[in-house]
DNA sequence: ATTCCATCCTGACACCGTAAAGATTGGATT
DNA sequence: AATCCAATCTTTACGGTGTCAGGATGGAAT
């Protein structure tokens, strides 16, 4: 039933596919491009002539996270048009896909494999802080209000991701979204 | 000049200035227990009889890197008495870690390699907790306040190191200094 | 003096990333 | 329609890595 012809077809879009489900299964550390060729059903050679080499597969994966996470802050942010109630959303997507998506998480913020001078990469990147710098504009904030609500979205998913939280793991899921609130709302620009 | 023994003496400890040196060169996706063995002048199979694996040499090392960790928060802390002050000073020396040891950085709070229920790591971890829950004590806060500057801190060394941070990477040293005590200062509970 | 055992080395194996060269195929050119 | 070409994928090979098994060494305890 699974003829395989000697062209795949869309070998890219496979690979990235198999490449996102190993991330997952095996976190960043874990990853290996045979094992991606492998779950693609594809000679370990293949992926070399769609993104080069592990780092230019990383590139392409990292990308996609930036799509996804944005997507994640996205969904937390539609609930509501009061611009405040947006950037806890905001944070609460940040959040979010740190706990659904550990290993694209941390491919995206704490790994040198993907090359950051790629310019895809980059512009997502930049895409995903823009719309940051919306959500404080639209507060009436400044860059360093930005910075706060970036370092302590971003400083909560990692440390709670890592487990060095001591006062985020025990937590249920309400009291982690009510601490998550507590933090960001003294860190958003004061009402005008 | 250096005689070669059989015995190395104290190899457990040359193994481990050798990681750190390596880990500082190469960083944690980079870092080799082979290479580690060759600098410290030793077999490659050498390691294991200290670490076992190379999973137990970045345990070590990580509990070691909670030690230097911490000699850089107590470095910015004791300029000062003023209980507020010693609290911006943490967050400096967070960011003199994370510039100055940036692969020791990682490996403590965003690698999965180093084995987390090790009870000497964890004693490193709990530690280094303590100490800001003491600092936040000092000022009357609660634990949301520790949740609050520990991951400010945390978030705005970890996304300057990989280049996420837009407002902060094109600052000076004096201008990122203004930049964090200004982000910590509205994070920090209001003065009683 | 002899035994013992922690320490360290050598050798081997499976896995990894990458490069080179060959096989296959679809599509463009003639 | 026949041919060529270039892209795609496979095979093979090489050096590097972690880990295990077994052997060598030498200090310490008996």
């Amino acid at each position: 039933m699974e003829e395989k012809p000697y062209h795949h077809g869309d070998l890219r879009a496979a690979l990235l596919a198999a490449g996102e489900a190993e991330l997952a299964e095996r976190g960043v550390e874990g990853f290996s491009l045979r094992a991606v060729a492998k779950r693609a059903g594809v000679s370990h050679a293949a992926p070399a002539h769609h993104f080069g080499d592990v780092g230019g597969l990383l590139t392409a994966l990292a990308t996609e996270g930036f799509v996804r996470f944005q997507a994640k802050l996205d969904a937390r942010e539609a609930g509501t048009d009061d611009p405040r109630e947006k950037a806890v959303g905001a944070a609460f997507g940040y959040q979010d896909f740190a706990r659904d998506r550990p290993a694209l998480f941390r491919l995206i913020f704490s790994s040198a494999k993907p090359d950051a001078s790629n310019p895809e990469l980059h512009a997502a990147a930049e895409h995903a802080y823009r719309h940051l710098v919306g959500l404080i504009a639209a507060l009436g904030g400044d860059e360093s209000d930005v910075v706060a609500l970036w370092a302590a979205s971003h400083g909560m998913a990692d440390l709670a991701l890592g487990g060095r939280l001591r006062g985020m793991s025990g937590l249920s899921m309400a009291e982690r979204e009510a601490m998550v609130r507590s933090v960001i709302s003294r860190i958003l620009p004061p009402v005008s």
